[in-house]
DNA sequence: GGTACTCTACTCAAAGTTGAAGAGAAGGGA
DNA sequence: TCCCTTCTCTTCAACTTTGAGTAGAGTACC
């Protein structure tokens, strides 16, 4: 799963109607050139096969002052909105070894209900461990220990990123099931908010 | 930099010569198939491109019992064997934010001399250093602190990981540095040998 | 001795990514 | 006014990656 596609539907999305370059400078204020590939070409590629895909709908512009390149906007569909969600859960859950998805996700979390956001990233711990011990069995199956070498300090490296990995997602369900950030369908900047009636019942 | 070009090129590199299918097994035994974008297809591309730029060379085999697919075997060249290092180098200090490169760095590190191996491996820690100020820089400008709101957990994760990072690298520091594992040049398994003495000036 | 499975070995079209470049408009100073 | 730079907006060729497909050869069972 490339990031690009979920950054670039989501900020059309934003917008309600983009154009490429917008799209890029609303990438760039995020500060998703620098932790993703989402580069000019990258995104009028993914803009236009998102758009042959039927996600987002193409219209094209005439430039009122004659001349000037061929501008297009775009719109997205409702399936691009399903896709977009979609994407999102995807990139919040999958242990991708790629930051940039996950960054990605987390810059649109406050999309989703705050109980599935933080459903997923338990989702996301409960991958991580399994990934993990994925890992140490590859690297250690009946030739018995020590037997790896220097090749073992690969697995040292993955098991260590995955605890890490746990460790910030851990961190990161606290501080929401703390109230921090407003969600979907919530209207009150949350601070100091008490525990929500509704929300007595997590961990169900 | 893409992560198979370095595993290929240290595949063909270990075997003298070697068909495709053969690269294919040995990246699959690492374990490489799991951690990085080696694919049959990637592999095979990667070999043809490498051939072309002159750092293996590829010698087409008759198949002796005719028929079965046209294998070319593939053989390193001079240059080629100078990209590798340099590919390697590269991989072990740069923070790149796939860790694909770092785990073929670590897989090929012991083809370098002890000594070059820490000495880079302490240049990537600075580099993380240098990369998590400009992170943190570029999340927390003049409109004060806490009005990134969720985006801001972005900043939270990467700082996490490059903090991660190089605590995982020291680690690899101070196990090399002890002893541990046979690196390029050195002939006996290093168990409990005592401090080198061409090595007392490390740090310098 | 057929048929089903797996292993060896490679190819290809479609999609994605990179890095550079093109071309008009807008500002600003000599 | 003329030139220079910077900003807006997009394209393109070259390269890489993906995912599926092709195809022969061993082997193993019943």
């Amino acid at each position: 799963m490339s990031a690009v596609r979920l950054l670039v539907l989501g900020a059309v999305r934003r917008h309600g109607r983009a154009h490429g370059y917008q799209v890029l400078n609303d990438l760039e204020s995020w500060g998703a050139h620098e932790w993703s590939t989402a580069k000019p070409g990258s995104i009028y590629h993914a803009l236009k096969q998102l758009a042959k895909q039927g996600l987002l709908l193409a219209h094209e512009i005439a430039p009122s002052t004659a001349g000037g390149p061929p501008r297009t906007e775009y719109e997205i569909t409702r399936r691009g909105a399903e896709e977009f969600l979609s994407l999102l859960r995807e990139a919040l859950v999958s242990h991708d070894q790629r930051m940039d998805v996950l960054s990605s996700g987390v810059g649109f979390i406050v999309h989703l209900p705050r109980r599935e956001a933080v459903a997923l990233l338990e989702e996301r711990l409960q991958r991580l461990q399994q990934w993990r011990g994925s890992v140490t069995d590859h690297y250690a199956p009946e030739d018995g220990p020590g037997q790896l070498g220097h090749v073992g300090e690969i697995m040292h490296l993955w098991v260590h990123s995955a605890d890490a990995g746990a460790q910030w997602t851990r961190g990161l369900i606290e501080r929401i099931e703390d109230g921090a950030y407003t969600f979907e369908g919530e209207e009150e900047p949350s601070v100091g908010v008490p525990a929500e009636d509704e929300d007595h019942s997590r961990h169900a």
